[in-house]
DNA sequence: GAGGTGGCGACCGAG
DNA sequence: TCGCCACCTC
């Protein structure tokens, strides 16, 4: 690689306005930003930064102030510029600072264009919040950053522009899961496969693995693709692409796969893409699959000014394809790479830092870093249990208030769930108490089916050969247009080798149609090609607005007299209003097919919820961590599948999620969860035995019953893996003490025993709250006990009399295992967990 | 073709 | 328990 870097010849700046105005011309692409032309990237500061640069490349102005603020390490990450570069960024280090600055850096030195940047981030949020960052040290000229983005949005970006190359055209659909899951059942009826035994959403799922490890039809091992429907997965998989193909239609995992065939085999587009890319900086670098690396590494080969960031310990989405590897492996892949260790901790006290360190002390296979902080200890973690998850929310929203009193923010309150089942029993409490919350990447705005709909008319509109849309809205509002209406337009399309509407529209013109489906069809082509026409003279908010309504599909709403249709028509006006900001219609659908978060009430004071897994990155002064319990934390899924490696990204998780507290770190478990509608005692976490005792404070829940009650709790004994300090009330003082307490370490003992002892044994069984017919049976995972629940048989028998601590008294009518239907005086027939009762 | 109902799986997670 | 989907009836 020849490539000469700029700084060979720093009297020469990087001139590369010449290829770079035709590059990101919109190429009839009107959704193409403008600002490639109107704004070069170049505003008066910069200017004046770049003549000083080239008069003095050793000490350039402008890189006086934004670099002064950084420590020696982050400075090196930062003013290393030539050469690949691996920054190892514990949380709380900086990182995100040290990626912007750097950017700010390389463009005021002027040793790129900002368009000559290429910095690529996992999510929308960070890629907004970085170029945010960045534009608050350079100005405007963040603007001119095309290549800021997504994976996913850089890649369709690429696309576009070849997309001939890859045998697509340049408006090609992006389709989401929805659209994804209805094309391969298609595919599954045609192969005759039972969508029972072989769902859709499996078949989805293992393509998706297979194109996050950078796999085409072609490449997947034999043996995997046979694993599905008795042989037929590689015959799917390569039906499914000839499908996309045909559709002009790529799902997300196409994304970095085509653009990964572009790239190599087109070398003249490679060698562009070289001489463009002066920089490159990837944020997260933990969580790139095969595919991310595999196209990284090619863009990589121009510069090699490759810069990456992560942290091995927040490595969380091993589900998706992600590979520890790609960060542990990079000194080899580029050799000579500088590593920069940030260990120096600037968010937590040294509580939270110490809680947190000492639990992931307990993975294997880390690089290994050190945080700490000169920061003072502060309050202690604290760790809470509740009796069940109500009263779990009660006591968090008390704490809420009780923060709220003395002047905290609610915005600087966050909950982090590991599941978002978890999320509605805040909700409704929230609601309750009318404290202010939102829901982060909750249920999503862009996956509700009237929005979805919506969007399937515009899209109709946007791109007539859009099937998919079309077969999505032909017959909503219902107008007639049934299974039978459109196997016939099906057939037409395929004989004629026709999109879905023109193959309607030519068979409105024959007979072929019975007369009154033939008339409703007309009318909704004729309203396609006349909102079509209208695309072009209105703004595409007042379109929709008019599709909306001359559809019926608003209409349909406002008959319809369920409880949730309100809701939805506010959706769909919050719809309307979200598409005033663009361009025109193609650039809305563009955004939307990638973006696919719509920010509500942003910067109202409300509590944040989420998913753990979306607040990485995020930091919040009071983070409350609840549902700390077996099966739901670490899950039990997790624990299924992966065995070992997913305990260690639970744990990765329960890690991300500590260190999102500056001030204070709350985690909560309750005793009893409700799972499929089912009550199930619940065992605290292993993850609290994990944090340091002496940066831990345990209290009780002021709802009062504290976490023990009538069940089997104390989770070393019963689980086994491995002694818990929970199981000596002593060792925790007083609040251990508790009657409550010392019931849960009898339930223990006694159910130890019933068991048979086996406290050191290595199985895993599955849960019983996710199946108990399989409860008995044991799995070995790599000798160690990843998880048991489940329970000897039932002690009760039909006709026993029984006490429900939350129930009172009641009688057994029916026993399966060790779930018992209970008939209660006052509470009716519930289904409950033997260890949930007690005899009277 | 529309509307109702019963059975079954879900509740892990980004773009 | 809830929501979806397949199947059934009118």
């Amino acid at each position: 690689m020849s490539a000469s870097g700029p700084l060979s010849d720093p009297r020469k700046p990087p001139r590369d306005d010449a290829f770079d105005i035709p590059f990101d011309l919109p190429d009839g692409m009107p959704g193409a930003p403008s600002t490639d032309i109107s704004n070069p990237g170049i505003r008066p500061g910069g200017i004046a930064a770049r003549a000083q640069a080239l008069a003095n490349p050793g000490r350039p102005a402008g890189a006086g102030a934004y670099i002064e603020g950084l420590n020696p390490e982050q400075r090196a990450a930062v003013e290393a510029t030539e050469g690949p570069v691996l920054v190892l960024a514990g949380a709380g280090t900086g990182k995100t600072r040290v990626l912007t600055t750097r950017i700010a850096h390389i463009l005021s030195l002027g040793l790129a264009w900002p368009s000559q940047i290429l910095a690529v981030t996992f999510t929308n949020k960070a890629a907004r919040e970085m170029k945010e960052r960045i534009g608050s040290i350079v100005g405007p000229e963040v603007e001119g950053m095309p290549w800021l983005g997504t994976f996913h949005s850089i890649g369709v970006r690429m696309l576009r522009r070849h997309a001939e190359l890859v045998g697509l055209k340049s408006g090609f659909t992006i389709l989401d899961t929805d659209d994804q899951i209805r094309l391969l059942k298609q595919l599954l009826q045609a192969e005759q496969i039972d969508e029972k035994r072989w769902p859709a959403r499996l078949l989805a799922n293992t393509i998706d693995g297979w194109k996050n490890r950078g796999l085409s039809p072609e490449q997947v091992p034999a043996g995997e693709g046979a694993t599905f429907a008795h042989g037929k997965g590689g015959k799917l998989y390569r039906d499914y692409q000839a499908r996309l193909k045909a559709l002009n239609a790529v799902d997300f995992g196409d994304l970095l796969l085509e653009s990964i065939r572009l790239l190599r085999e087109n070398p003249d587009v490679l060698a562009e893409y070289h001489k463009r890319f002066r920089y490159i900086l990837v944020d997260e670098y933990q969580d790139t699959n095969v595919a991310q690396y595999l196209w990284l590494r090619l863009l990589a080969q121009g510069s090699r000014n490759v810069c990456c960031v992560g942290d091995d310990d927040q490595s969380i989405y091993g589900w998706r394809g992600a590979e520890v590897d790609n960060i542990l492996r990079f000194e080899s892949d580029f050799p000579g790479a500088l590593v920069v260790r940030l260990e120096r901790n600037y968010r937590s006290t040294g509580h939270i830092l110490g809680a947190a360190a000492h639990l992931i002390t307990h993975n294997e296979g880390r690089l290994g870093k050190t945080l700490f902080s000169e920061g003072e200890s502060g309050e202690k973690v604290t760790v809470t249990g509740a009796w069940d998850s109500q009263e779990e929310a009660r006591a968090i929203g008390e704490e809420i208030e009780a923060l709220q009193r003395e002047g905290h923010g609610l915005s600087q309150v966050a909950i982090l769930v590991r599941a978002s089942f978890q999320m509605r029993e805040f909700e409704d409490r929230f609601v309750t108490l009318g404290l202010n919350y939102r829901v982060i990447g909750g249920p999503r705005f862009y996956e509700r089916a009237e929005i979805r709909d919506a969007l399937a008319y515009l899209r109709v509109i946007a791109s007539p050969s859009d099937d998919l849309a079309f077969e999505r809205i032909v017959n909503v509002p219902k107008r007639g247009l049934g299974d039978a209406a459109l196997r016939q337009i099906h057939d037409h399309a395929r004989t004629a080798g026709l999109p879905l509407v023109e193959a309607a529209r030519e068979l409105v013109a024959s007979e072929e149609l019975k007369p009154k489906v033939r008339l409703t069809l007309r009318d909704l082509v004729g309203n396609f090609d006349r909102w079509r026409e209208q695309m072009a003279r209105l703004p595409q908010h007042e379109l929709a607005e008019i599709v909306l309504d001359e559809s019926g599909y608003t209409e349909m709403w406002q008959k319809d007299r369920s409880a949730e249709a309100a809701g939805r028509l506010d959706n769909l006006k919050e719809l309307v209003r979200s598409m005033e900001p663009f361009e025109n219609l193609i650039g809305f659908l563009e955004h939307i097919s990638l973006v696919m978060d719509a920010e509500g009430a942003a910067g109202q004071d409300a509590v944040n919820i989420m998913t753990l897994h979306s607040s990485k990155g995020l930091e919040f002064d009071t983070v409350f961590l609840p549902g700390w319990e077996e099966g739901v934390f670490p899950n039990q899924r997790a624990l299924d599948e992966q065995g070992r490696a997913g305990l260690e990204e639970e744990r990765r998780l329960a890690y991300v999620g500590i260190t999102r507290a500056r001030r204070r770190a709350k985690v909560f478990f309750a005793s009893n969860r409700r799972i499929h509608g089912l009550w199930q005692s619940a065992v605290p976490s292993r993850f609290l035995d994990e944090l340091s005792e002496r940066d831990v404070e345990v209290t009780e829940s002021r709802g009062g019953s504290g976490w023990g009650g009538g069940q089997g709790g104390g989770y070393a004994g019963r689980y086994g893996y491995g002694p818990s300090r929970f199981d000596e009330a002593q060792t925790f003082g007083s609040s251990y003490s508790t009657p409550g307490w010392q019931r849960a370490q009898n339930a223990t003992r006694s159910s130890a025993a019933a068991s048979g002892g086996k406290s050191s044994g290595g199985f895993a069984e599955r849960g019983s709250r996710y199946g108990a017919s399989d409860a008995a049976r044991g799995r070995v995972i790599e000798g160690e006990l990843i998880a048991k629940s489940g329970g000897p048989p039932s002690r009760f028998g039909r006709g026993d009399r029984v006490f429900h601590q939350k129930f009172g008294y009641g009688d057994v009518v029916a026993v399966e295992g060790n779930k018992l239907t209970v008939q209660f005086d006052k509470a009716g027939e519930k289904k409950v967990v033997d260890s949930f009762v007690q005899a009277p």
